[in-house]
DNA sequence: AATAAACTGACGAACGTTCGTAAGGGAGGA
DNA sequence: TCCTCCCTTACGAACGTTCGTCAGTTTATT
């Protein structure tokens, strides 16, 4: 299918160079057809910018949902550092990661009402999903007492984008190294002895 | 003078806007001048960008340099929590820092050989002045024994980034909330008992 | 025969850039 | 003081290019 073939391109593009920097021209010639057939199966530029996002958004949305909605258990400690390194894995070989986190930065002026709200979708859906667990945990007596539920979400959050950041920024090698570090500093500020 | 005042409307477009999303019309419309005119004060919107650029990355090395080779020497836990503080407050202040961190982050395709160079070269200087602080506090038994001083500095500037990526996504307030709880868990976390 | 999806061709608008030109001010000599 | 030369800075007009978009036509599939 084209359309698709469309959209897979389009969101590499949109990823690398954002939404001014990628040109239908680029696109289509990457797909291997004129820029004006876009037109046979999207109404624009926006529109295909649309599709592609909303479509990364969910993808994001399901990949953490399956992560924290988990029907097994596991401890607080492997869930949470596991989930960190499946992410990082993820952004590493997924442009949705790449191009979700860009454009949740600095989306395209005249869309941004619409890209804010899909971004923030998506982190409140992982903040209660977290919470959830750090309540369970804090019951059991995992987390010390000091360390309420919101404030460990609110932190873990806070490594996740830092280790977005490295990602972004930087590369796999460094990323994995702020994640060691931050994960081991992060651990012992929240768990009981 | 005119130049300098290019200068000043360019970053706050560059920051706002991006790269491709800045026009030369935009800018020099703001000024008050034709975007011809900005030809006689630099050679293109390449040499703009990168003199704009140079000139915020050099505010940027010296706000760090100024905060963090501070003769006087202040507790460990103080001088990492006034940074962490004195740095959001610029970030809300001043066009220079949100300038500086989109385009470390996604610098225009052709010029992000110098772009990351200075990038670089920031994030290096931070880095070693951090590590001075934590060596030295590493040696005062301030720090846990199980954390070392490049683990701690590496934690922190993940800290410091988390809080970047608030308040470049959310606003002031939810920053505060996240560097709250991050800092909380960050200190207990290398923190010696 | 009908329909979807590719094509060619052209459009106005915006982009960064270059040209020649004119206004203004300071320096130096008559 | 006046005149001239030069340098700076602004301008209008236009450049070639690329942008997204629209209309009409051909090709391929069913």
């Amino acid at each position: 299918m084209t359309s698709n073939k469309i959209r897979e391109i389009a969101l590499s593009h949109f990823a690398k160079n954002g939404y001014e920097g990628a040109s239908l021209a680029d696109i289509s010639a990457e797909v291997g057809i004129k820029k004006q057939s876009i037109y046979n199966h999207f109404k624009g530029k926006d529109e295909l910018f649309l599709t592609v996002f909303r479509d990364a958004a969910e993808r994001e949305m399901q990949f953490t949902e399956s992560y924290l909605l988990s029907g097994s258990k596991p401890l607080l400690k492997d869930l949470l550092y596991n989930f960190l390194h499946s992410y990082s894995k993820r952004y590493e070989q997924e442009d949705d990661t790449r191009f979700f986190l860009r454009m949740a930065f600095f989306p395209p002026v005249h869309l941004r009402g619409e890209v804010v709200e899909y971004s923030n979708k998506h982190l409140d859906t992982i903040g209660k999903l977290l919470e959830q667990h750090f309540v369970t945990a804090a019951h059991a007596g995992t987390i010390h007492p000091e360390v309420t539920a919101a404030t460990a979400s609110a932190a873990f959050i806070a490594v996740l984008d830092g280790m977005f950041v490295e990602l972004l920024y930087g590369n796999m090698e460094s990323a994995a190294l702020r994640l060691n570090a931050s994960w081991l500093v992060y651990w012992r500020g929240i768990r009981n002895n």
